[in-house]
DNA sequence: TCGGCGGAGTATACGGTGTAAACTCGACCG
DNA sequence: CGGTCGAGTTTACACCGTATACTCCGCCGA
């Protein structure tokens, strides 16, 4: 990246680089106008030349993130492995970019950024032969899901590493006193799970049940 | 509701129950120590002397909204149809107070206020036979399905009726240039889509994929 | 009846935020 | 070589969360 000169002035992409590059780091409320500035070697008035507001700039960043979603990803046929590809790249996209969820979360699908990848998934389901409304209803729950996979995943991880430190501790967990103790118990255990394995239960949950769609 | 009196002085549940009033009507950003003192009749300092700071005091909002999922609902014997009517519940807190989304989608499961819920899914799931991991990884999938669901629901909403006026104006919509125009044509279509039906939907499909994880 | 005490609420202040408006100043063009 | 134009800076404002010090009323013991 060429140094900052008169020729080679601040761009739209360097400062969505720079700003992604903040909220991986600090989070999205350690991204600041003057703190990316500093971060370009720039006043952050001067941001406001290629950038109408910060919430422009939080959409810039959203679509900065969806953009490493490859343009078409090959099919193999199967819309069932297909679909779970999808789900596993935008997983490893939220797991990349932690951080930006809550951006991720608010996305709508006529932001051109989400129809892209939202396509992809249309395409294979209406191959797979769902009904164009089947199709629309299978891509909210698909989406939904994995969003929300993704948010609860990241959402727990840190409170699990607290849970598990508590449990090794022998503290008790005061969350669970009064509660019915057979089902309770069952509670703790939720630090020993896998993520992975819980995302591919989820996956397997929602492939059958779109099967089940699909066959009726 | 008493006046504010130095014998009915603040009290931190008349302080949250405002905050959740605020919320709810001006949105999170909406809630200020400040605006919220004003509601009160009271500077915004006062409320320090309730709350350590504006996390806890959004931490108690989140917990205000869970407390209106009832303690126990009547389980009918029909797992199914016990954890369609949890999903509603929850869904219907989330139409209720839709600003209070992005606090309820990073809600963890070791908050007692969500704990308590979370125990009567699993309580239902234990009892229709899922081993202690399964009726675990099925409780992730459910809770993230259905924050997923009303995310995406009222994230949608607003744009869905922006999309149905530029329909109704024949106004070309950007967001679908350059896709492949067969799926494009699909997502208008968004607008259209029923949100009940949509969630029935998902639920449908959860719920038979568990009832075939259940028959594994 | 009085005095002081404690606690509820206030006043003030500080560093931080997003951003509007005016400004500076160097590189290019005629 | 002088004017212009545009990238970046400066200054300013209203608002934010909150630390600290203050005021002042209503109760309690004497």
């Amino acid at each position: 990246m060429p140094p900052l000169t008169r020729r080679h002035p601040l761009t739209r992409e360097r400062i969505f680089d720079a700003a992604l590059a903040v909220v991986d780091r600090d989070g999205l409320e350690g991204l600041t106008m003057r703190r990316l500035g500093a971060e370009l070697g720039v006043e952050a008035m001067a941001l406001y030349r290629y950038v109408p507001n910060k919430e422009a700039l939080l959409d810039a960043v959203l679509e900065r993130v969806l953009s490493e979603i490859p343009a078409e990803l090959p099919t193999t046929g199967d819309w069932r492995a297909d679909i779970r590809g999808m789900f596993r790249i935008f997983l490893g996209l939220m797991r990349r970019h932690p951080r930006t969820i809550p951006l991720l979360s608010q996305m709508v699908l006529t932001d051109p950024a989400v129809a892209r990848p939202a396509t992809l998934v249309l395409a294979v389901l209406k191959q797979a032969g769902f009904a164009p409304l089947d199709a629309l209803q299978a891509l909210a729950t698909v989406t939904s899901a994995v969003v929300g996979f993704a948010l609860s995943e990241v959402g727990t991880a840190e409170a699990c590493a607290a849970l598990r430190e508590r449990i090794a501790t022998g503290e008790p967990l005061e969350a669970l006193a009064g509660l019915d103790p057979v089902v309770a118990a069952l509670v703790p255990q939720l630090a020993d799970l896998d993520p992975d394995a819980t995302f591919e239960y989820g996956i397997d949950v929602i492939l059958s049940g779109l099967e089940t769609k699909l066959g009726r």
